[in-house]
DNA sequence: GCAGAGATTTTCT
DNA sequence: GAAAATCTCTGCA
């Protein structure tokens, strides 16, 4: 059961970013599979002055202007990853930043990944609880970059959070476009990077 | 429990 | 040369 082609084609961004939380992000790598619902995301559009893509196609941000259902992940201040979701037809540089899982499966696959243990309460929202600390978890790198959410080890399970009350606010960690309600995440989510 | 420094690659002024 | 869609560790309350 996978999200299919269509479902990131139909949308625009903002929509996908509503739509995405509470579904379920898996990945099946040769040490073990590891999924997490999606409790926090961030839309950038074109023409957003925080978009990688706002001013032009560079190596870095190439996956980006892909089809929709494309992996576009990144080397943020030289330590971390990001993983993103493209959006938009392609040539269309748009994408949804993930920022936070509540881990579901492979648990002690993500205590080891990020060398804390997932049966204490402070370890376990450790797991995913950011933007860079997810993609750890999940055992994605740089060359996951440009995969497709429908033709490979990684993919996203339709909604399986019954309830939730969804709150829409400001994107975290920018100057440029800080004011746009492009940030969304699950109410209450201990997962959440900040509440 | 919170605030601040530091790590390091990619891109642009 | 500097800033960027971040995290961890340290020091002090």
């Amino acid at each position: 059961m996978k999200l299919p082609l269509e479902f990131y084609e139909n949308h625009d961004t903002i929509t996908l970013s509503q739509r995405l939380l509470g579904c379920e992000l898996v990945h099946k790598s040769p040490e073990g599979t590891t999924a997490g619902l999606i409790v926090e995301t961030e839309a950038y559009l074109t023409g957003d002055p925080a978009c990688h893509a706002y001013r032009k196609k560079t190596v870095r941000n190439a996956a980006m202007f892909g089809p929709a259902g494309t992996l576009y992940v990144y080397l943020i201040y030289g330590f971390y990853y990001c993983l993103n979701v493209v959006t938009g037809p392609e040539g269309v540089g748009e994408a949804v930043l993930i920022r936070a899982l509540e881990p579901t499966e492979g648990l002690d696959l993500m205590g080891e990944r990020r060398s804390l243990d997932p049966t204490t309460k402070a370890g376990l929202r450790g797991l995913t609880s950011g933007p860079g600390k997810l993609v750890i978890a999940m055992g994605i790198s740089r060359d996951h970059n440009f995969l497709s959410l429908t033709e490979s080890g990684i993919y996203i399970r339709p909604r399986i959070l019954p309830d939730f009350e969804m709150v829409t606010t400001t994107r975290i960690g920018i100057t440029q476009g800080a004011d746009l309600p492009y940030r969304f995440y699950v109410r209450g989510n201990r997962f959440v990077s900040k509440p």
